[in-house]
Parts: structure tokens; sequence; C-alpha cells
RNA sequence: GUCCCCAUCGUCUAGAGGCCUAGGACACUACCCUUUCACGGUAGGUACCGGGGUUCGAAUCCCCGUGGGGACGCCA
């Protein structure tokens, strides 16, 4: 049975890199028929926040990526983690470490000065034959793993290949506080055995803990899971994503107006490719998921092919739930939802042209507020002699039955009649209904507008003229 | 500084020694379609980081450079 895990701690929103780990975990998962657990690392009682934790849960259910175990809390586990190094303690695999905070920057520092890898000296490790220090009575104590001095750890890495450290690049890391709370790279290792994960799949920036992890998981006899390192993700313009990224929490994609579909797709063609795939559903995708065809170089962000991608979605969107979607964009662009065709309707019309659900509602917008043409645009396309023709069409208009062929019709006896181009009608038509010079197919957009509604607007832009 | 990872068009990538005079997608340019703007269609330009090997043959394997990234916390 196949296990995975996302473990993200608490301290932020989802972002995109994280959201892509968690896609990849859960792609896994689901190929295999096996679970997808969600691990909420939230030791970091200084940083982590409930918001945090809900805003994970709310990234994760916007792109309905479900869990079938969770979430689980480490602040929940505390008892197990100790109970754990006390094992350790015991079995000679962990000890106490009486160095201050102070005592130890100051052994950074001054590695760092010699050019040396900062890293801890030792000066509590128990040896054969060695005599510890006496124990300061006022200091409370760390406990530290004991870390394999010689050899080396290697594993082979999914998406990189053999990966192999020698254990004297290692030092023996801090596995407990001084206040008994564990650390992070124990808690992993206790989760990771506890909830007997198969595959470890996460970011890179983890492949310096994975030696480590593997040596407290030999020290505790258990049995080593895979794992697969993601390469990071990088921003639009080549740098670590950051804040001044814009949209590095995955709900800002939400509000942007993406799909939720649409950013699975982008996130999952983001370091992973299936020949030359690009348009695919995440049933296709969970399909054909697999380890191999993962990039192992860092990938940066292309909100271009998001938009295009999105753009594909839009299109082959239910009209009615483009409506829904749209409907909070367009209140915020002012529109009279209760004055104007039907929603779905519009949206089947505007659609094409339209790369997110924002730009949607901009192209709908025209149906639903009274726009007044700028005089540029009415002296441009207005002109005198296309009166006559605007004129009759308004009286063509006005007596029809309303509908698409009838208007197409109208417009073009009016045209025959007066031996114009379309483009030189339908320009002044377009401008004195919508306000617009640009807007979908004149005849379409004029009937969803209604008769009344034009043949009013006609008028009273002819007017006076 | 030390360790680890990475390296194909501007970007995402295909490519697991001959199928590669390097394919697809986004973006870009031109043309076509056309009732404006889009959509769509067609065409085009642009890439194997450098140097050494191995081999009959290397984008693919090895080594060395170079460049980029990550990690070196009583953070996760």
């Amino acid at each position: 049975m196949i296990r995975t895990r996302f473990a993200p701690s608490p301290t932020g929103y989802l972002h995109i890199g994280g959201a892509r780990t968690a896609l990849f975990s859960w792609a896994f998962a689901r190929h295999h028929g096996g679970q997808f657990i969600l691990r909420i690392e939230d030791t970091d009682v200084a940083r982590s926040t409930p918001e945090a934790v809900q805003a994970i849960l709310d990234g994760m259910a916007w792109l309905d990526l479900q869990h079938d175990e969770g979430p689980f809390y480490q602040m929940q586990r505390m008892g197990r983690y100790k109970e754990v190094i006390q094992t350790l303690l015991a079995s000679g695999d962990a000890y106490p470490c009486y160095c201050s905070s102070e005592e130890l920057e100051a052994m950074r520092e001054a590695q760092r000065v010699r050019g040396d890898k900062p890293r801890y000296d030792g000066h509590w490790r128990p040896e054969p034959g060695k005599v510890l220090p006496v124990p300061p009575a006022d200091t409370q104590a760390v406990v530290r793993f004991r870390n394999p001095l010689d050899g080396s750890v290697a594993w082979n890495d999914l998406v990189k290949g053999t990966i192999e450290f020698a254990n004297a690049e290692l030092d023996d890391l801090i596995i407990a506080r001084a206040d008994g709370t564990p650390t992070y790279n124990f808690c992993v290792v206790v989760d990771d055995w506890d909830m007997q994960i198969t595959h470890v799949i996460r970011g890179d920036d983890h492949v310096n803990n994975t030696p480590r992890q593997i040596n407290i998981l030999k020290a505790l006899g258990a049995t080593l899971p895979h794992y697969a390192h993601l390469s990071m993700i990088l921003g639009d313009d080549g740098t670590k994503l950051s804040k001044r990224h814009g949209a590095v929490s995955v709900m800002q994609y939400s509000d942007d107006g993406y799909l939720p579909e649409a950013v699975i797709n982008y996130l999952a063609r983001l370091g992973w490719s299936h020949g030359d795939a690009e348009l695919f559903s995440r049933e296709q995708f969970v399909e054909w998921f697999d380890l191999d065809h993962i990039t192992p170089s860092a990938a940066q962000f292309n909100t271009e092919k998001l938009r295009w991608l999105n753009q594909q979605y839009i299109k082959a969107a239910d009209d009615a739930r483009l409506a829904e979607l749209t409907r909070p964009f367009l209140l915020r662009n002012e529109a009279r939802l209760d004055d104007g065709p039907d929603l779905a309707a519009v949206c089947a019309l505007v659609k094409e042209r339209a790369a997110t659900i924002a730009e949607l509602a901009d192209a709908a917008t025209l149906f639903y507020r009274t726009l007044h043409p700028t005089p540029e645009l009415l002296a441009q396309h207005v002109t005198p002699d296309v009166l006559p023709a605007l004129r009759e069409l308004c009286a063509r208009f006005a007596a029809i039955s309303w509908d698409k062929t009838a208007i197409s019709t109208a417009l073009k006896e009016t045209l025959a009649a007066h031996g114009l181009k379309m483009p030189k009608l339908a320009m002044p038509v377009r401008v004195l209904v919508t306000g617009e010079p640009q807007t979908p197919a004149i005849d379409a957009t004029l009937e969803l507008l209604g008769q009344a509604r034009v043949v009013e607007r006609l008028n009273a832009g002819l007017s006076g003229k």
C-alpha cells in the first residue's frame, strides 16, 4: 500500500510551491490506489497560527486535493515524541548537551571565520574512554542525536538519483529543546515512521535533512521510506518566489479569476510531463502521473501560460457555472445584474475572449451598465454619412420579431439599401448601444441586449443629429 | 567557506547512444478567416553552458570547468 503525505507548517498561506508538492503527493497516492495523509507541522508554536492552518485547508479544498487521513497535528503527538526520545536516550543513540545558545553561536562564528562548515563539535557527546564535563547545575539540557562518525548515508532519490552524504558532514542535531519539546527533523522521522509513509515527496530544500532523518530512522530500526525531492518553483522573473511576486498564495489565483482545474493542470506541467500533453483533466493526470518524468531542475513560473490554460478551461466550462463565478466580479464592476440579460447567456457569448473570470466579467459588464460613449468614439464612428442608414436600421429594429437572424437580416438589408459595408454600420451601432468599440458579434450582442433597450438607445443617440 | 543539487528555444518541456538537419506548448512575428475586439487556422524565427574524454556514432555516458540554486538554527 502506497502512503504519501503533505506536511506543511502553518506559518502562512498555501503558496504555489507547496500546492505543487501537495498535488504530486496526492496524485502519486491516487495513481497507485494508495493513501494521502495531511499532517500539520505546528511545533514552532511562535510562528504557527490557526489562521494559517485554515488557509492551508482552504487552499487544498479549492484545488480539491482531498486527504484520506488527518489532518494530524504534531502538537497533539508530544507524548509519542517524548517516548521515542527516551528510547533513544536509553539506547545511547541520543545524549544530553548542556551548551548554551550563546556558546553554540560563538562556536559557529569561529568556524565560519576559519572557513569551516558550522557544526556542533561534540562537546557533550559520550565516547568510550572520554570523560564528560560536569553538567552545570542551572542549565537545562537539550537532547542531541548521536550521529555516526564514519561512513556515509545514501539513498536513491526517485527524482534526482543516488545522493550520498558523508557522515562526517553531519553533526549531532538537536532533537529536543531545553524545554523538552521535540524539533522538526525528529518529529518528521517519528511521524513518517508511525504513519507508515512509503513515499516522502517534498521540496528540494529538504535534501539536506534527509541523511539525518535516515540515520535516526536507522537508529530506531524503522523501515526507510522512498524519497522524492521536487525542485523549487521560481517566480516569473526567475528569482525565488516571494511576496513581491504578487500571487504567492493559491487563493490569490482564485481571487484573480483562475479556475482551480486550470491551476492544477498548470502545476502538473511544472516539473512533470507526459510527452507532448499540455491540456488534460485531473483524472487523466492521475492516470499518467509517475515519478519517472519529474524534471530535477528548478522551474520558472509562467503566468502567460497559466492564462492560456485558464482560457482553455473557461471556453470549455459550463455557462451556468461561469455565471456564478462571474457574479462577484461583475458586482465589483458596478454592474446592475437585475437590469440586463441572462448572465449565463452572456457568459456563453463572451467567454472566448477572456483568460480569467475577471476578464470575463469585464467583457460581460457592458450588458449591465449604461455606458456613455466618449465624444471621440462618437465622432469617429457616428459620422453624418451613416445617419440615414442608422435611422432606417432603427426603424427596422423596432418592427422586427427580435432574434439574431432577423437582426442580421435587418442589418444586411440596410447595408444594401445604402451601399455600405458592414463595419461602417456595425461600429456606430456598437458604440451607440454599448458604449464600447469592441463587443462580441453585433447581432448576438443586440439580441441579448433586447429589442426595447437597443431601439431606445439608438433613438437617444440619434436624436438631435 | 563547506556540503548537496541542477544545466535543451525567452519560458514550461520531449529526448533514457543512432528515429534529432533536436519535437510540442506558451509568448513573439507574418498571413488567412472576419462584422470591431477576440477565437480559430497556416507559416516562421529562436535552444542542446564551455572544454576534454568514451564510442563507428553523444543533447543523451564519464571527467573538469563555468553558471544557477539549496542547506549549514534549541525554524520548519
